[in-house]
DNA sequence: GTCAAAATCAACCTCTTGGTTGATAACAAC
DNA sequence: GTTGTTATCAACCAAGAGGTTGATTTTGAC
């Protein structure tokens, strides 16, 4: 329970970490290598504190993770957080999915049994 | 342009409504069928009136619509924006994952030049 | 040691968010 | 037409998010 509830947590703060545009855009850009806080931060139209604020975010969600190059600290995407979003997507999708079938399964015997009664049970 | 900003938002609104644990809940109970508001409300700690609010989010968020039947509003879980998030998670995803093949690749011929450095342009 | 660069910390401001309570609208049932 | 149910609207409040500017830390270069 406490396991699942940190779990919730999680998925909440990469979610919402995502929810942003600037934030997605990071993410997006680091998808061509690491990149420094300044680096990133020429890209947008903020000042290099909310750059940095943001870069927080990311990697309070474990999106990035930051190394050490003297003053410089290159940003790096941890792209193995995407399996958690993925994975909660495509289990309810799974879900959801698998009803409308078992749904259309019923509306097509009920289809059917209102042409033929007999005739049950076909493949 | 303007389509792609209105693809951000459209992102943007989803990644959001899936930021809270309530809504994710709530998309969740809706993959075992529609359910009036306050049949789904009746699950959780809060009034009738922060239930609606939610709902409207995941609405406005084009993940839920609402039937009506009389009084009540049929909640109905929308699965294809999904897609939306998929296709976006899978995209920076392949690319980060390109980009760590191609790194290997890099290191791997720096390691065979360092072994002999004859045999340059292979392959 | 001094200086400049890279990044973060701290305080502050405004807008949004998630919650509340109370009033209102729409509809079925009687 | 009155009543009870379902849902939303409206006004309000506390907390959080994203932005700012100014001060501070850490480090390489000179």
């Amino acid at each position: 329970m406490a396991q699942q509830a940190a779990a919730e947590d999680r998925l909440s703060r990469v979610f919402s970490a995502l929810a942003d545009p600037t934030r997605r855009d990071i993410v997006a850009r680091l998808t061509d290598g690491d990149a420094t806080v300044s680096e990133l931060g020429s890209a947008y139209d903020v000042s290099l504190q909310a750059v940095s604020k943001h870069l927080k975010v990311l990697e309070e969600a474990g999106l990035v993770t930051k190394g050490r190059d003297a003053q410089r600290r290159p940003v790096h995407l941890e792209a193995e957080v995407f399996d958690l979003m993925t994975k909660w997507i495509e289990r309810y999708r799974a879900q959801a999915e698998a009803r409308y079938q078992r749904l259309d399964g019923v509306l097509a015997e009920m289809d059917s049994a209102s042409n033929l009664d007999t005739n049950r049970g076909a493949s």
